[in-house]
DNA sequence: CTGAAAGCGCTTACAG
DNA sequence: CTGAAAGCGCTTACAG
């Protein structure tokens, strides 16, 4: 079978715990044991074993990764914040374990009661997330994407909605914008609790009553063609309106050929703002100026926290909500 | 700490070898027996931890899952596989290790060589894949999606892109088309070693090779807006051509507006056939007739077969090569 | 600088 | 029908 421990001590004629001490450099080792212990692992190729190791130490240096795809989500959006997790939890010496079931609760409590991980994401968590009691109930700490109702003991991480809203609306109201129409992520999003649509929407509402302007707010379509339908029928029910905000990725990347087949021109006739990822962006080459979220800096700054609060819980402090900057990029698409 | 085997029988009044035949169902427990065990689990909350039985008994329950993200690949396309992966491995009470290192070979022979998995699912495999050599000398088993050049003791699955385009030309020569433009994948796909590119493109244009058809062969791009300025480019020179046949996810996704810009009208001046699944089509909703290619189905089989490969080898017969038989969805988009 | 031994939490022959 | 014990392959106090 698998070369063990055992097998390298005995071929470098030393016993298994100077191998073990060879490896983790927790304790000195004489040049001469070193070298043979190097020379036994290479030629015999061995590599310690993770199960054995991890029953050991308590330590299986695995993260959970706990997704949910929810059928009516844009999935594009799903792999930007994956990816970056991944990559950092590698950097950082960690294993994802994929966690993608329907039962996600059911699920949670498996691999963190089945000690499996060493702490846990959860991405695209809802305003009453059910798996938040079960992960203040685990052994194992947990990180968050995504803004829940009760933040309490968690650490969250999210982009800033609110920000990213008021943002947009003073940067049409600084255009000389009056009337603007937002179009937020569709109404189903709402009702299962994604609080991502409404944070946006109610501060660019507050901020545009703020200014005095007229804002018309819809909520917007998941899919072809109602997608098309659905803004068809909004431009012309609103044809004084100047500037459209879209929180919603189907729409926007589905908006440039919408407008083409209206003979809409941008920004000549409409200024349109959005809220998109820089990859996404660029995948579906979106022209508009738009509020950049960075979903690889989430990810990174919710492994990193989460890892700290698994390897040094005294420095990892106080649970912390963090909202993550937005940053204004502009294309060109207002005016 | 977390309740052990040792809690449960001490609270039951039993022996911990008692405790683990209950769990396993590998031996006949008096009914008193296993109540009070199952009374004990409840109230104290066992689950087994993972890693203690794993080493145990050289099982893991995990299935490692190496993914390549190629940054010109159109990202949509991956979720498609690695969800029906995750599912049906779950079905069959395995997890998921998800690799995404870039250095795909030193992931996959760090996981194997710890013991982390029990299998190896490899996505996105090209034709001379650097990971193979590394599989193929691991004590795991791998089932490969994708055909590489050399399939030498090896599982594999990929979808018939050869028949995909026999099909597609068939369609459309059937319908009285004898000048076709065929759009490929992008040069660089073909480049690394995407054979999925040729094996469609060559088939295709040896169909119309046989049927006496002028056929005009291009490479896609992945991006807009060079993939309209390169569609546009291509509909100047072939004024002529009365059909498109596109394999390239990018492309299609964009075709609908790049035609409609145009002025084209799909069927009337062009009839246009594609090759996507089901998913992408409906989220892009993808008005073409089109061979569908099914991602669920390729992953079910292929973590099928790798279980069987795990469990009982001596069922799992010899090495496989196995191509999902296409379908043709027709939509309205050819005349 | 190094070794012998206990222990991590399970499973599974071996005995009865 | 059930238990005591060995073993899976590591790590880490404890000794020297």
């Amino acid at each position: 079978m698998a070369v063990t421990i055992t097998d390298v001590a005995r071929h470098a004629g030393v016993s298994r715990s100077t191998v073990s001490y060879a490896l983790s450099g927790k304790r000195s080792i004489s040049a001469s044991t070193r070298d043979r212990i190097a020379e036994a692992i290479t030629s015999l190729g061995f590599t310690a074993n993770a199960g054995a190791r991890a029953l050991a130490t308590s330590q299986t240096m695995v993260l959970g990764l706990l997704t949910q795809f929810h059928q009516d989500e844009f999935a594009p959006a799903m792999l930007q914040y994956v990816l970056p997790i991944s990559d950092t939890a590698r950097e950082l010496g960690y294993d994802i374990l994929l966690v993608t079931e329907l039962d996600a609760t059911d699920a949670l409590r498996r691999v963190t009661s089945a000690g499996m991980v060493d702490g846990v994401l959860l991405l695209d968590v809802i305003h009453e997330d059910p798996r938040l009691d079960t992960l203040r109930a685990a052994a194992q700490p947990g990180a968050l994407v995504g803004l829940p109702k009760d933040t309490e003991g968690l650490d969250v991480f999210d982009l800033d909605f609110g920000e990213s809203a008021r943002i947009l609306v003073d940067h049409l109201f600084g255009l000389g914008h009056r009337e603007i129409i937002v179009i937020s992520p569709p109404l189903h999003v709402f009702e299962r609790g994604g609080a991502y649509g409404w944070r946006f929407r109610d501060a660019a509402l507050e901020r545009g009553a703020r200014y005095g302007l007229q804002m018309h707010s819809y909520y917007g379509e998941s899919q072809q063609p109602t997608i098309g339908q659905s803004v068809n029928a909004i431009l012309d029910a609103r044809p004084t309106a100047t500037a459209l905000i879209v929180h919603n990725d189907a729409t926007i990347a589905a908006l440039p050929s919408i407008l083409a087949a209206r003979g809409v021109r941008v920004p000549d006739d409409l200024s349109v703002v959005s809220l998109f990822s820089k990859d996404f962006g660029r995948s579906f080459s979106l022209p508009y100026t738009a509020v950049e979220s960075s979903p690889d800096q989430l990810g990174q700054h919710a492994v990193r926290q989460l890892v700290r609060r698994i390897t040094t819980p005294e420095l990892a402090g106080a649970p912390v909500t963090r909202f993550i900057a937005p940053e204004l990029a502009i294309r060109g698409s207002t005016m």
